[in-house]
RNA sequence: GGACCCGUAGCUCAGCCAGGACAGAGCGUAGGCCUUCGGAGCCUAUGGUCCCGGGUUCGAAUCCCGGCGGGUCCGCCA
């Protein structure tokens, strides 16, 4: 109803009209059509030699969107009719403008974030979450049935180390007003630098001069973490240690956690989900602030418990593919797939996929397999038809080798339907993080910086309101303009830089588009504006708002968010421009003053729904 | 050693997948604009062998091949 997208009809009515004289499909031409790269020429062009077509060709176009047509070299370039343009979109444009809807909605299921819940969220997560979060709301606005997911890797060594330290405790609470997801990261940090440190040090006992020498710089380092770590609760660190000291076999304890907690022993469980629950509670807390928020957490040791893991099990280990290996049960991924299978589950030709260790020497089960286990509930309850997960770019081979066994098991259509949607890591000033030796920079750090920021900002300007949504915009922003695979170097000054290509930047643009609008407070429509007005950047402003349509489709279905972080920049630019030129209230003449407040609200429009889809909130003034 | 990702202005990055016209932003640096809808803004200047070498093409930052440099992975961790 108020999806109007002028742009593709008019390519669409172009098409039509041209493609016949040309000799090819309608649907090709519109592939074809693009914009050129400066206004004089056109607002669309068609390069004629991608059709297939050679030199000059004389071509009849009649329509009531376009004024002029000429050939320059390779290319048709159209010139349209600003007046037809502007008509039909602001005769038409409502509140959801722009946010087409698909014919056939899917039903999605976005996996993002999904940490260990041993230690607070840290500036890692914080893309994993932000991608994920602007998948599900792009893929939500295009009209799709999403879901978002977050898996609770609560089963395996890890949540058994913090345990385990926690066992050495006594098991105590966090004391109140302490966020509890920071308190449990710094008990596992310590317990598993100490078990590192032991575990290291043993190990020199056996070794050549040569490992020796290596392993004692190693365990130095290991030490003056420690050291590090030990400062931030000297109590805590010298009881875990004296108690690890005066373990027989540590290794053997945390191997007891974790088989009794896939055996789903009572007391263990207990234990265990508390201390879960409680690193839950602090992500939840974190990740509100920047407005993420799931519809399932689902538990990993749910998956045990309920049989899926092992009938998965069953079924490998009854495969044709199964083999031995390493003195362990596994999976043979390589023999069973030819090479056009590999293709559609995109597996790089090259790559020797390793074996799928289907459980360990003591029959506790694997992350992967779990995993496979997790991935058919993923698309079976409730039914979907996509399961996107939000990994980072370090698990590219197990999420390759999750792929290949649910084909080799008989999923062959929830293998191709798996998108890993792959980040490239965050690093600190060429430091790597690392939650298991307690050195990172934590989401909540993160986020009162970029407060404090934005504060500091505000006090100058004296007026302001919503803080934390600009902080939340600020944050966004910075993820979204970068692509995924990208590495990025954290560096907290850019993302406080709150200029032009910001988060704030695009918020401030709204305000003033707002801010006119609602200081104008009349009726605004197409009736009596002046065509005439339309030239310079409320013409590029015309076009560009013309083109929303048509980038949210590519953004959404495609899934990349950063072509709309870049278009909302290029509008709210061109806005600004055309803001500090020209009046838009104050222009006496009256047919000017309702062209440009059509324009404002185009704006405003396109400003707050590309926003929306971004995850980023509007604001009326800050 | 093998596989994957990245390499565009002093710095941070769009553009590459679906090849098209003199390659775009921001930061930085130098200078300018507050009597008018909010200066988180606007204007001017500055800045590029699109990592290198071949190939395909009417046309290559974009596709292919070969290098170079950086990152990631190759565990009975996740």
């Amino acid at each position: 109803m108020h999806n109007v997208d002028v742009l593709g009809r008019v390519k669409r009515e172009i098409a039509s009209q041209l493609a016949p004289q040309l000799g090819v499909q309608v649907e090709r031409l519109i592939a074809v059509m693009e914009y050129p790269p400066r206004d004089q020429i056109g607002d669309l062009a068609i390069p004629l030699p991608a059709l297939g077509v050679k030199g000059q060709v004389s071509l009849t176009l009649n329509s009531s969107y376009v004024r002029s047509y000429s050939q320059d070299g390779p290319f048709l370039n159209v010139k349209l009719r600003e007046d037809a343009i502007f008509r039909e979109i602001f005769s038409s444009i409502g509140e959801d403008y722009g946010l087409d809807k698909v014919e056939r909605p899917m039903r999605i299921v976005v996996e993002h974030t999904s940490a260990n819940p041993i230690h607070p969220l840290h500036i890692g997560h914080l893309r994993n979450a932000i991608i994920g979060d602007a998948l599900v709301r792009l893929t939500r606005a295009r009209g799709h049935a999403v879901t978002a997911r977050f898996y609770v890797n609560d089963s395996g060594r890890q949540v058994a180390i913090l345990i385990y330290g926690l066992s050495k405790l006594g098991y105590p609470d966090p004391p109140a007003g302490e966020k509890k997801d920071q308190w449990a990261g710094v008990i596992y940090a310590m317990t598993n630098i100490i078990l590192e440190i032991r575990a290291i040090s043993e190990e020199l006992k056996g070794t050549t001069e040569e490992e020796y020498r290596e392993k004692v710089t190693k365990r130095d380092e290991l030490v003056a973490l420690a050291a590090e770590i030990r400062s931030r609760n000297p109590p805590f660190f010298d009881r875990i240690a004296e108690g690890i000291k005066n373990e027989e076999d540590p290794e053997a304890k945390i191997a007891e956690i974790i088989r009794k907690y896939e055996e789903g022993d009572p007391e263990t469980r207990k234990i265990v989900r508390k201390y879960v629950d409680m690193v839950l509670d602090g992500f939840r807390e974190s990740l509100g602030k920047l407005r993420t928020e799931f519809d399932h957490f689902d538990y990993e040791s749910d998956l045990l418990w309920s049989g899926e893991v092992r009938s998965i099990l069953r079924n490998a280990l009854s495969s044709q593919a199964r083999i031995e290996y390493k003195g362990t049960q596994a999976l043979d991924l390589n023999r069973y797939m030819d090479e056009e299978t590999r293709r559609e589950l995109r597996i790089p030709e090259g790559l020797e996929i390793p074996p799928l260790v289907l459980m360990r020497a003591d029959g506790t089960t694997l992350y992967t397999l779990r995993d496979i286990a997790y991935t058919i509930r993923k698309f079976v309850s409730p039914k979907a038809d996509l399961v996107i997960n939000v990994i980072a770019e370090q698990q590219t081979v197990p999420q390759i080798q999750l792929r290949a066994a649910l084909y080799i098991l008989g999923y062959p259509d929830l293998a191709r339907n798996l998108i890993h949607y792959s980040y490239s890591m965050v690093t600190l000033q060429g430091m790597k993080m690392s939650g298991r030796l307690g050195r990172y920079i934590s989401l909540d750090e993160v986020y009162e910086r970029v407060r404090q920021a934005v504060l500091e900002k505000m006090k100058e300007k004296g007026d302001g309101e919503g803080v934390d949504k600009i902080v939340n915009g600020a944050i966004r922003y910075a993820i979204l303009s970068v692509s995924a695979d990208k590495p990025i170097t954290f560096n907290i000054g850019r993302v406080t830089n709150f200029e032009e290509n910001s988060g704030p930047y695009l918020q401030y643009t709204y305000v003033r588009a707002y801010n006119i609008l609602s200081k104008y407070g009349g009726r605004i429509d197409v009736n009596g504006v002046s065509y005439e007005d339309l030239v310079n950047e409320k013409r590029k402003l015309l076009f560009i708002i013309a083109k929303f349509p048509e980038t949210f489709r590519n953004a959404a279905d495609n899934l990349e968010p950063e072509l709309l972080t870049s278009y909302l920049r290029q509008l709210s630019d061109v806005f600004n421009v055309w803001y500090d030129k020209e009046r838009v209230i104050q222009e006496p003449d009256e047919g000017k003053r309702m062209t440009r407040l059509n324009l404002v609200k185009g704006v405003e429009t396109v400003l707050r729904n590309g926003l929306k889809v971004l995850g980023i909130d509007s604001l009326t003034k800050m």
